[in-house]
DNA sequence: GTCTATACCCGGATAGAC
DNA sequence: GTCTATCCGGGTATAGAC
């Protein structure tokens, strides 16, 4: 059931979580793996390779998300929550994707748009396609909450010894949802001066 | 007013942000700088020492900030606007920093407590002493919103050749602030159910 | 204050035996 | 499928002349 080549997966996934994508050597790997170098090459051809096979499934899930964003248009609570669900299960994945120059450019390269204009579909479908520039500012900010609080809430919870469960409680779920379309939304005309 | 030493800073700076901290080389920045590499030792000990310069003013404003934060008890309007200002002044260092594991452990170490804890502070300083663990998650939230909101927003307005304003909009400050209290106001009990 | 030249090391990757 | 041995490139940093 755990292939080398899994094994390889889950201790790169820990390890570039922990010291970055390029903090982290292929010695790293193979010394955690309990092997040589060497040995590595037979299961992957690089190390981007072995990067790859980590963004593989995030990837996949994260374009489904834009692609039904297209077709169907759905509620910001929805949308939200969904890339809540992605930060999830790729947490490890989002503390290095997020801001890796390096790791930026190697998604670009192989994803048919820029991963940019992808952030920027999201953002319109948050704020609308009639959006304001101040609507779009409150997009981001519902996007950093989901981003960031989906993140600290797990590194929360997760660590210490909660037995088997790992995600998110469901509880905080809620409530960061509840945070990002708080700010999302719109507080209207300042009040008392009409 | 420019000396060698400010335009290596400035170089570095934004190289540092487009590239990431372990991305640059230090033949990088000689090029840009139109000397050779061996030229940058005469003004730096080393490339990390090319950073510690960068982030010695940041660094100490954002001390400042925990400090009156252990006198005043701010209110969280003001302390999220205080970050929100830190973050403008240094927008191109927030980018770096924030995920970069090289650099997180450079300034741990020269830091009299870890970052990890001095992020703790300011979350407990914006959810309450008294806190339940649905206020930190706000909490979380809200610092969430700062720190992805004004780097968005700032990426909207800057780059193009808006001429001298390099900044932040003051509306757009207004709205990001707005929105991180929204998302840190506790909604109080389900409505509707009492 | 900047140059040329170079030392030195480290990390990714390969060759070929077992 | 893993080993030993090794190559190669690139990146930091230094020596010493100008």
């Amino acid at each position: 059931m755990s292939s080398t080549k899994e094994r390889i997966l889950v201790i790169a996934r820990e390890l570039f979580a922990r010291q970055g994508y390029t903090g982290t050597t292929i010695a790293d790997i193979a010394g955690e793996l309990g092997t040589t170098t060497a040995a590595l090459y037979y299961h992957f051809d690089s190390k981007a390779d072995i990067l790859r096979g980590l963004l593989e499934q995030p990837m996949a899930v994260y374009l489904r998300i834009l692609e039904g964003l297209r077709e169907a248009r759905p509620a910001a609570e929805e949308l939200l929550g969904a890339f809540v669900d992605l930060a999830v299960e790729s947490r490890e994945l989002s503390v290095i994707i997020d801001r890796d120059p390096t790791i930026l450019a190697m998604i670009d390269e192989q994803l048919p748009t820029s991963s940019e204009d992808l952030t920027k579909e999201v953002i319109i479908a948050l704020a609308g396609p009639d959006a304001d520039h101040a609507a779009v500012v409150r997009a981001h900010a519902a996007f950093g909450v989901v981003k960031h609080a989906t993140l600290a809430a797990m590194a929360h919870a997760g660590p210490p010894q909660n037995g088997p469960r790992d995600g998110l409680d469901p509880a905080d779920r809620v409530e960061i949802l509840a945070a990002a379309l708080r700010a999302l939304a719109d507080p209207g005309p300042a009040r008392g001066q009409p």
